[in-house]
DNA sequence: TTGAAAAACATAGATATCTATTTTATATAT
DNA sequence: ATATATAAAATAGATATCTATGTTTTTCAA
């Protein structure tokens, strides 16, 4: 995930992708393309941005923790993260295999082991945090504010009424 | 993907989740987080309703191809859909072991194959739609017309940055 | 005309995710 | 107290995606 060549990556042109086209009610469907198209355009160019051998999935697991400052379960982090628990226990194992994080036992119930970030966890995710600034802002910040505060409330909502439908 | 039992299936707590809490511009990264969120529950909601054995990319090639009326070759369809020629190679393998497409060689370049839906891709593309029909209406007719319009050209113009910027 | 570069697709290997199941530990009801 | 149900996490197997590379065909320049 370096991201230094790109051989067989895909060429612009989004006239159209996914969903869309449904009839009924076209507009919301063009948006949740729209969605769609932004989340995977995002998840990539965040992707070859981060520090070598840290993944978006192991970033948000630290930043989550970090801004919480807390220690959280497998559990609760596969729930806050939208990604079932076997897949977080892999994401922790990869990071305690860095020395990002480290696990710490529950005393009064054996089942449990918090997550706790390390310092050099804390050290990776500044540098990450870091690196993504540049890109960050000049692209983010060619949408104003105003827009941004349109937009929020609409998508809060729509995805809290996904989150009820799962 | 049937989708009948749901055992390590991540439970419902939104308070958080991907990256957000970077410092600058909090607003742009919490909307990037609800963007990337809703992506996620859209993507996993849309899957479940589909027919037996066909996948979200699937259904996308197929929707695809009969929206536009017309035949592609497997390079334009990576291109359209945001992924990989291999992976769309595979997509479209996958479609044609179904019956869903055929593979129309094309007389003047014999290293070009187009992809064109049969009677039996379009049959399972209208059940499909048929199936998300009630699922859409329910949950998108929640959100009115006029905020989908209101998000509509911010999204559109978002995802054209992002675009510019691969 | 022939050799090199480019293009379209296929193949191979790696990885992150999912569902299903297993293991271990705790809570509860008889 | 003991048996059963619930809960947390690990393990196993499948799948969709990616990058890197190979193969075949076409294009173009010397």
């Amino acid at each position: 995930m370096t991201g230094k060549d790109k051989p067989s990556k895909p060429e612009p042109s989004h006239k159209d992708a996914a969903p869309a086209g449904l009839p009924g009610d076209p507009r919301a469907f063009a948006v949740m393309t729209e969605i769609s198209i932004i989340a995977h355009l995002a998840d990539n160019l965040f992707a070859r941005v981060l520090p070598d051998g840290l993944t978006v999935a192991q970033f948000a697991v630290l930043n989550h923790l970090l801004r919480l400052k807390k220690e959280e379960t497998i559990g609760e982090l596969a729930s806050a993260h939208q990604v079932s628990q076997p897949t977080m226990s892999s994401t922790v194992r990869k990071l305690e295999d860095k020395k990002l994080v480290r696990l710490v036992p529950d005393a009064g119930d054996r089942r449990i082991k918090r997550v706790a970030v390390t310092r050099a966890g804390e050290a990776m995710r500044g540098e990450a945090v870091a690196r993504m600034r540049p890109l960050a802002g000049e692209l983010l910040g060619q949408i104003g504010e105003e827009d941004w505060a349109r937009i929020h409330p609409v998508l809060t909502r729509l995805r809290i009424l996904l989150d009820k439908a799962r």
